[in-house]
Formats: C-alpha cells, sequence, structure tokens
DNA sequence: AATTAATGTGTAATAAGTACATATTTATTA
DNA sequence: TAATAAATATGTACTTATTACACATTAATT
C-alpha cells in the first residue's frame, strides 16, 4: 500500500459515497475439495439454484469475514460443509472478473483441498454435497470450471515435487493404490517398475512391514508417509515455495 | 460460491448492518515491480508516510475499483507509477491477514513485474518511487517483505521453465548478460559452457547475427527471444501453468 | 489343482546434467 | 605497435536420471 492509497483510505472511510466505492465489493473463498475413491479423482460440489446457472453445480464458497483471516475462512467451508478440520489446503489463485457473479462484483480467493475419503465421515446429505468424478464435469457454475481447472493444474504441478498426494489417501496404502492415484491425477499411464524406483529414490515411505488384507490376488506391501512429510496446513506449503 | 452463500449475499443487500458486516473489507492489488539494473535485481519501492511504518519502504499498490478487474488494477498501478503498459504482468497470490494494514482490513492481491529498466523511460522522479536492491531490502512497510519473498520465489520457480526472464532485458541481449541475469535472480554462479548448452536446448533464443559495441572486451554475438515466446500478458502464463 | 491377477525385482540403452581447459578476439594500456 | 586484460567460443569424459522392457512368485478364487 502507498501513500496515496492511503489517503484515498482514509478518505473512504470518512465519506459515505466514497466508502461505498472502495467497499461494495464482496470477497469470498472458494474450495475445490478433492477426493479419490473408486479408481477416480473426484471434487465435491453442490447443486446452484441461482436462476442464471439453473442445473449446474458450483464450487463450495462463502464470503469472507471481515475479523476472519483468508485461510480461517476457507478452513471454515471446509469445516462447515464437510465437519473435517484436519485438511491439506492451499491457495491457488484469485479470480476477480467484473462479471463473475450475477449478483454483483464479488472477488473470490481459490484453495484446494486433499482429502481421504475412505477415512474421513462425511455429512455430505445434510447440504446435498456430492462428488463427481473431475474427469465428466464440463460446465459448472460462474467461473468454477475455469477455478477447477487452475486448481487441478496446480496440484499436478505440485505432486512430483512435494509429498502432498498422501493426503488423499488412507493412511496406509499399497504401492498400486499410490501409482494408481498418480495416474488419475496426471492423466498417463506409468510403468510400474520406474514408478517404483522413482519413488523410492525420494525417500518419502516407510515400509510398515504390513500387507493388503481382503484384495483379489496377492497383497502388496502396505507403506506410510513418514512422520517429517505429514504437513496439512497450507502453511508449511506456501513455506515451501517461497 | 453456494447457495447459501449467495442468500448471505442477498441479505446482505438488503439489510444495512449486513451490507457493513460483508463489504467492509478492502481489497487491493500490490506490484512487485522488478527491474535489472547495473547487475543487480531491484524492486521499484515508495517511502512510506504512515506513522505505523516510519522510515520504512513499501510496494506500489492501490484500491481495486468496483467495476475494474483484477488484472487491470495492476496495470494501471503500474502506468500510474510508471508510465509503462506493455509489461509482463503474473499474479502470485492473495495476502489478507487480519492485521497487515493498521487502518483496517485490507486483502491486497500480489502481482510481480518484470521490466526492461534500460529501454523504457520511468517516470520515478514525479512520485519519490525508487530502485532498490532486493539483496538488501531487510523490512518493508505492512506485510510487503513477505510479499516481495513471496514473489521472488515464484520468479525462480517459473525462470528455468518459462522464457519469462527477456522481460527485464532488451530486446538484444548477449549470452554473458542472459547468465549474468539468471545468477542474479537464482543467486548462484552457473558454468557458461553448461549454461550456453542448457539455454540452446530450450531453443527460445535467435541468432541475429549482431555483435555488442562498446564492451571493454572482446564482444559477444546478439540474441533475441523468438517471436513466439513474446508473452507480455499475464493471461498467457496463466494458461500455461493450468 | 488350475486359473487369475496381481506383486516384486534388474538391466541395458538413452538422455540429461556436471566438471572442467584452451585457443581466439577485441579494446585498452604501456 | 606490442603486450595485457577480459572476455568469447567451443567439446569431452563422467555421472546421474530416465526409459523400455520380462519373468518368477504369491495369494485368492474357481
Amino acid at each position: 500500500m502507498t501513500e496515496r492509497t492511503l489517503q484515498q483510505l482514509k478518505t473512504a472511510e470518512t465519506e459515505k459515497i466514497s466508502h461505498l466505492d472502495y467497499f461494495n465489493i464482496g470477497i469470498s473463498v472458494d474450495c475445490v475439495i478433492l477426493g479419490y475413491d473408486e479408481k477416480e479423482l473426484k471434487v465435491l460440489l453442490i447443486k446452484s439454484d441461482m436462476q442464471e446457472f439453473s442445473g449446474l453445480y458450483s464450487l463450495l464458497g462463502d464470503f469472507i469475514k471481515p475479523d476472519e483471516d483468508l485461510e480461517a475462512a476457507s478452513y471454515r467451508v471446509l469445516k462447515e460443509r464437510t465437519g473435517l478440520d484436519d485438511v491439506f489446503l492451499e491457495q491457488v489463485k484469485a479470480f476477480g472478473n467484473i462479471t463473475r457473479h450475477p449478483s454483483g462484483r464479488v472477488i473470490t480467493i481459490a484453495y484446494y483441498s486433499l482429502i481421504d475419503v475412505r477415512n474421513h465421515k462425511l455429512q455430505l446429505d445434510l447440504n446435498e454435497l456430492h462428488w463427481h468424478p473431475v474427469n465428466e464435469i464440463k460446465k459448472l457454475a460462474f467461473d468454477h470450471k475455469q477455478i477447477l481447472d487452475t486448481c487441478l493444474g496446480r496440484l499436478r504441478q505440485q505432486v512430483m515435487e512435494h509429498p502432498v498426494i498422501f493426503n488423499l489417501l488412507p493412511e496406509k496404502f499399497s504401492l498400486r493404490e499410490l501409482q494408481k492415484l498418480y495416474q488419475a491425477i496426471l492423466g498417463v499411464e506409468l510403468d510400474r517398475r520406474n514408478f517404483r524406483k522413482k519413488i523410492s529414490i525420494k525417500d518419502w515411505l516407510l515400509d510398515i512391514d504390513e500387507m493388503e488384507v481382503n484384495v483379489p490376488h496377492r497383497p502388496g506391501k502396505l507403506y506410510t508417509l513418514k512422520k517429517q512429510y505429514r504437513n496439512k496446513a497450507a502453511k508449511n506449503v506456501v513455506l515451501q515455495m517461497a
């Protein structure tokens, strides 16, 4: 902020009209909540009942409260919608086209969140929330398709560099499950031996000396993410990037 | 945005108190305007005259107008402050801690911009703007040091992947100049032969069959960035990432 | 007992990254 | 004008990472 803008802020605080000029922009957060289930990457959506978007789904979001940090607002949306609070969440980008919201000017800050669907009990029914396979989504309300695509792009960018993908898996998982998940996110087939070599070089995993159970084939070893890489808070990820 | 939040928006529009609840957050853009001069990476700063930050410098920013796109706001700041309009600009991150602005709640969206200092005539004197070597900056007003560091991190991340660095150089440049700039940004020494190999593999450059002049040593060849990579608009970069 | 569907493992070939030295060119200086 | 300074231009051996690819083994199911 600069001198001149502070000047403007002070002016805005004393004059009613200026105040409205500078403060009638709404600010929201929107969360791309991703889960992995039945071999697909899915996103949590709610049906839009806005006339403009009838029949379309939208991301989960809410307005930011004046006394609420950005991260707090996105965690609150998650908590309110899913009941979860110990989840991975990272800011991706602000979206602010003038026309993006039919009811007025709303700038939104997009976050993406990764959730282990199997392990957490979500309270989906209460809110008419549903998981939708990301690959089948053609159109969403507002600019939410663009937000979704941007967040998926960020996820793909992060996934080979940082151990974020494990937030989508249960604590114990096999290398097959992990590889399938990478393939679902990256949209490519990976060679099994090369994949295992690559993962083992990163040294993220701990062999816990347990085996898969209830699989209709030879069970694989189970692994877990090493403790030092378990960073669910967005803060940690942000620090890594800086 | 969801049903419930739209509900809230509509409520906010009709009730005075709720309106103030949801709309008394200020939104600004702040620009990390980077230039390269005299072998150093520099950032354009203005002296803060807020009491809270006396003696400190701050980034260039302004409030977003209700009828103004985010990108338009940051381009406007650049244009007003430097007179430039054909520059590289990319959004990095929103910063929204409750306490980040002493005068009230202000969420800011940070952009970074890359400018060829030698080629553009900046109107710096009018605004009391000055270039500061980024390596000498210890403290800035607001959370601007954190914003600067985050933007520099983003720049470092981009610089080997995408041809953005050329926005800091004149149209024609030698490989020595390019290497010095990479070194300034990345903070490392690079081997000259390996650097040239790496750059030539990327196939970004066009040999224009000209030589440096007025250098106190053997002149090097001059190169220019191939036309297909000249993307100054932030839009293009965003698309690449998605 | 046979079948199914996985697991677990290694090597050769190619590509990319790193470390490193010498002859050449131009401007400057003695 | 000869010597010096400061850079340019260029290649190879070594190491590391990536890719392509096949077979014996295990447990559950039929």
